[in-house]
RNA sequence: GGGCGAUUAGCUCAGUUGGUUAGAGCAUCUGCCUUACAAGCAGAGGGUCACAGGUUCGAGUCCUAUAUCGCCCACCA
């Protein structure tokens, strides 16, 4: 006997261990069964998994169950990312607090320490994996880091390389001055910043003439080569070819026209930075202007400002400057300004853009590869929902060289050399004497986006690549498209010419209860781990994928886990009655079945073609909602209220556990504890686990359309029924005639009138009840209020509305011709109905 | 500046290729310890689907415009 109350840690003890020991999750590359393959986003090593993650293998635990049921070879590749910059910054800051200094340290000591964070943590990860019950096969983890990774890695790189879609270049980059190191544009975040214009006065040489300069960032203009104009700009004309002074410095630079410079824009003229602005080091290409770094890496001054200002930092310098500006009287007012300045993804620090010698992918042949590919249906990455295709098109449009190169120490290291002017791009050292490699890293999205045929074995031509490549399917958020999902898109596609996946199904971010995105600041943050130890897995899983459509945000609300619990504690109750029902029941007969049987049965097979239909949609919220619906209103508030009558019957008892045993089936991957443990309990059933036993199949044997029909209408007395007598405290002193000779058995015993037929009538208040089918009327002792005649008075206007609206459609006869004929029946059946709901209320 | 999304019951959200009287959970009100479940059961109330037009026999759904909110992208010096 199952206990009275749902209990998620009874229920979860044991399973997972028992699932990994029977191989459950291992694929199969040598079954003839179609492949299902995910790889799993690979979590970052740096830390614990959060709710996000939750929903994202939640997601994808719920796809590969279901298809492993459906019978295909699931397959779900786990591993973690080592997160280059992430993982070292973490790593940087253990040390720091220990005293000890990178530098000092030395590389191949902080690498070793990286390792060891990455055991550390990759621990913590499975073990967290392992609380959600996962279906993961573990024979197959990766991490980007692994030998075969580092492999792929390499190879791409010099195979590029050779193609000449890698290639060295002095180019001005993103620089992160914490991390120091160069970074890509899309790990850089623009926000909002409260700052100012600041209008300079940049003197004509040899005249009393100046030219108004506005400028955000006055501490760069010891950078500055030139001040630009638009040469149809005529206010500026005259000063074209001359020098203008540089305020402080006192150096003479060329005023030149570009097209950079915008009349509409500020005061028209531009200082040109070539070495710390992106559009300057342009202007500087096009006018072969010289560029002065002015910046240490750590964004101090450098040697190239005035001594006073040297080693300050960069916020420090514009205030020494903008004070030296205003005692010369060359500041000539400061207009406030908010715009958007970039910070490093990372470690928040203002971004500066500066001229450094970096490795990159030549984007444009790759990108262009791409869109072509998703005009073609058999080629193209299918995105669910669809609207996300237009956030990968866009970025491939627009995108441009990415800088691959990281000044960094945890990562793959580049396997280029040098000697001299001579470079040597390879997968191994090259031979001879004084070769020194390339002290950087590579992004960590570079291996990344080997991911999902890295790790089946690329480049070697494995089985295992052969059967799970393209994956059929993956899952994450929205917010890494760009850096994930349309990197791995077009290397897919150049190194193996194909879709790395078939499907890319899109999941929305997870919110507070306000809609505020989860902040350490705000403290705001829940444990997934917290919810399942006071909810179960199985709730939070259930919860996190069913509360909205796929792709949207979801706020996360207790109360909505509290509520999913009731619904699995709904489910462990009623198996909890199935079950003590059918402890003797030896075989399923699906025979001699009574209408309600038969109407359950129907409804049943109505729910798995729902069900099927939403799953292989991915539209989980629906599919869940359609389980929900089914087994909560139809099978416990009416099925099994109505076997209560007939416990003893053969039909009943098979009814009941057939039906139990498609819930708990459509339910396993929703809810692969509860269901487990339920099942493991029925006295019949068609395999030794549930997740090895099939998902139920569609059947029409099962859908008997006038029983339903039958039933729905006898549901439909019994509600009304009960609302009549609801709303007039009718009590047990009821009498009832049936005004309808049919076998009314279940309406007795449902309503639980057995005692209180009549078959006169009597001489006392009736009031009617019927459905379409079933009439009788209850006799009772009652004076009829006011508010009585008013409601009935009511329900005659609504009826009478309702009839002559049909009416009126009807008889138009461009409906009649156009409409479905279904459609059109509909209505004449409804119109009739409510003609005798009329009558009968009139009479 | 460009793009995307949202706007439906008090709250959080569904709503499929246009087709019954627009649904669910939570919350509210009424009555119930009916032997699976009171974390439950029965019943009820609550929406001019943001706004204005249009297409159509028929619009929450399609088209156009507007408003508010959110997100993404873009070099605004």
């Amino acid at each position: 006997m199952l206990e009275k109350k749902y209990n998620h840690e009874e229920v979860e003890k044991g399973k997972y261990e028992k699932w990994l020991s029977k191989n459950y999750f291992q694929c199969d590359e040598n079954s003839s069964k179609k492949p299902f393959c995910i790889v799993l986003p690979p979590p970052n090593v740096t830390g614990v998994l959060h709710l996000g993650h939750a929903l994202d293998v939640a997601l994808q635990d719920i796809i590969i169950r279901y298809k492993k049921m459906e019978g295909y070879d699931s397959f779900w590749l786990p591993g973690m990312d080592h997160a280059a910059i992430a993982t070292e910054a973490k790593v940087v800051k253990k040390l720091k607090d220990q005293g000890i200094n990178k530098y000092e340290y030395g590389r191949d000591k902080f690498i070793e320490a990286c390792w060891d964070w990455t055991r550390e943590h990759g621990d913590v990860i499975r073990k967290q994996w392992a609380k959600l019950g996962i279906a993961l096969d573990y024979s197959k983890e990766r991490f980007t880091l692994d030998d075969g990774l580092s492999e792929a890695v390499r190879k791409v790189f010099v195979d590029y390389y050779q193609k000449g879609l890698i290639y060295r270049g002095e180019k001005i980059i993103n620089w992160d001055p914490v991390a120091q190191t160069a970074l890509s544009n899309e790990e850089v975040i623009y926000s909002e910043e409260k700052s100012a214009f600041y209008h300079l006065k940049y003197k004509i040489e040899n005249s009393e003439e100046y030219l108004d300069v506005a400028t955000t960032r006055p501490e760069t203009l010891f950078g500055d080569t030139a001040v630009a104009v638009n040469e149809n700009d005529k206010r500026y004309q005259k000063y074209v070819g001359k020098n203008a002074i540089l305020p402080i410095v006192g150096k003479a630079i060329p005023i030149i026209t570009d097209e950079h410079a915008d009349p509409e824009k500020g005061t028209g003229v531009v200082k040109i930075t070539p070495s710390h602005d992106p559009n300057d080091f342009e202007v500087g290409l096009r006018h072969n202007l010289e560029r002065i770094t002015i910046m240490n890496d750590d964004a101090t001054m450098n040697e190239n400002v005035p001594l006073k200002y040297q080693k300050m930092t960069r916020e420090k310098c514009r205030e020494e400057v903008l004070k030296d500006l205003e005692e010369n009287g060359l500041l000539i007012k400061v207009e406030p300004l908010v715009h958007e300045v970039g910070h490093s993804e990372r470690t928040g620090v203002m971004v500066e853009p500066m001229i450094k010698k970096q490795w990159f992918v030549k984007m444009r042949p790759l990108a262009d590869r791409v869109l072509d590919y998703q005009k073609e249906k058999d080629k193209k990455v299918n995105f669910v929902p669809s609207r996300y295709e237009k956030t990968m098109n866009h970025w491939m449009e627009i995108t441009y060289d990415w800088c691959i190169s990281r000044q960094l120490w945890w990562g793959h290291r580049i396997p280029a050399w040098y000697r001299g002017e001579e470079i040597y791009v390879g997968m191994e050292p090259p031979k001879g004497e004084g070769w020194v490699q390339d002290e950087d890293v590579l992004d960590t999205w570079f291996s990344s986006a080997l991911w999902p045929f890295a790790t089946l074995g690329w480049p070697s031509n494995t089985k295992l690549l052969e059967k799970y490549y393209p994956n059929q399917c993956l899952v994450t958020a929205y917010d890494i498209i760009p850096f994930w999902v349309n990197r791995m898109t077009f290397q897919g596609e150049e190194l193996l010419g194909k879709r790395p996946f078939e499907d890319c199904v899109i999941h929305g971010l997870i919110r507070d209860k306000q809609g505020r995105k989860f902040s350490k600041s705000l403290g705001n943050g829940i444990d997934p781990f917290d919810m399942i130890k006071e909810y179960g897995a199985d709730a939070l899983r259930y919860y996190l994928t069913t509360d909205v459509a796929i792709g949207t945000d979801m706020r996360f609300d207790e109360e909505k886990m509290k509520a999913t619990w009731n619904y699995i504690n709904k489910i462990w109750n009623a198996a909890r009655f199935v079950l003590s029902n059918i402890e003797d029941l030896k075989e399923i007969h699906l025979d001699h079945l009574k209408p309600e049987d038969k109407w359950i049965l129907t409804k049943y097979e109505r729910c798995v073609h729902e069900t099927k239909k939403f799953m292989d949609k991915y539209q989980f919220n629906n599919a869940g909602n359609a389980i929900y619906d089914f087994t909560w209103s139809y099978f416990c508030d009416h099925y099994i209220e109505m076997a209560k009558y007939s416990l003893d019957q053969i039909s009943t008892q098979s009814t009941l556990c057939y039906v139990l045993t498609g819930i708990l089936k459509l339910l396993q991957p929703f809810m692969p504890y509860v269901t487990d443990e339920i099942y493991s309990m029925l006295p019949i059933k068609d395999s030794e686990d549930i997740m090895m036993s099939g998902y139920p199949k569609y059947s029409k044997k099962y859908i008997f359309e006038s029983d339903e029909k039958a039933v729905d209408d006898q549901v439909e007395f019994i509600k009304n029924f009960r609302n009549i007598k609801a709303e007039n405290n009718i009590t047990k002193d009821m009498k009832v005639m049936f005004d309808t000779d049919d076998d009314n058995e279940l309406i007795v015993n449902m309503l639980k009138i057995r005692d209180n037929i009549v078959h006169k009538p009597l001489g006392m208040k009736a009031y009617k009840v019927f459905s379409t089918r079933v009439k009788a009327q209850i006799f009772f002792e009652k004076i009829e209020t006011e508010a009585d005649k008013a409601a009935k008075e009511a329900q005659i206007q609504l009826l009478k509305s309702s009839i002559e609206r049909r009416e009126k459609l009807l008889s138009n006869s461009n409906y009649v011709k156009k409409a479905p004929k279904n459609i059109v029946e509909m209505d004449r059946q409804k119109l009739e109905e409510e003609k005798k709901k009329l009558e009968e209320l009139l009479h």
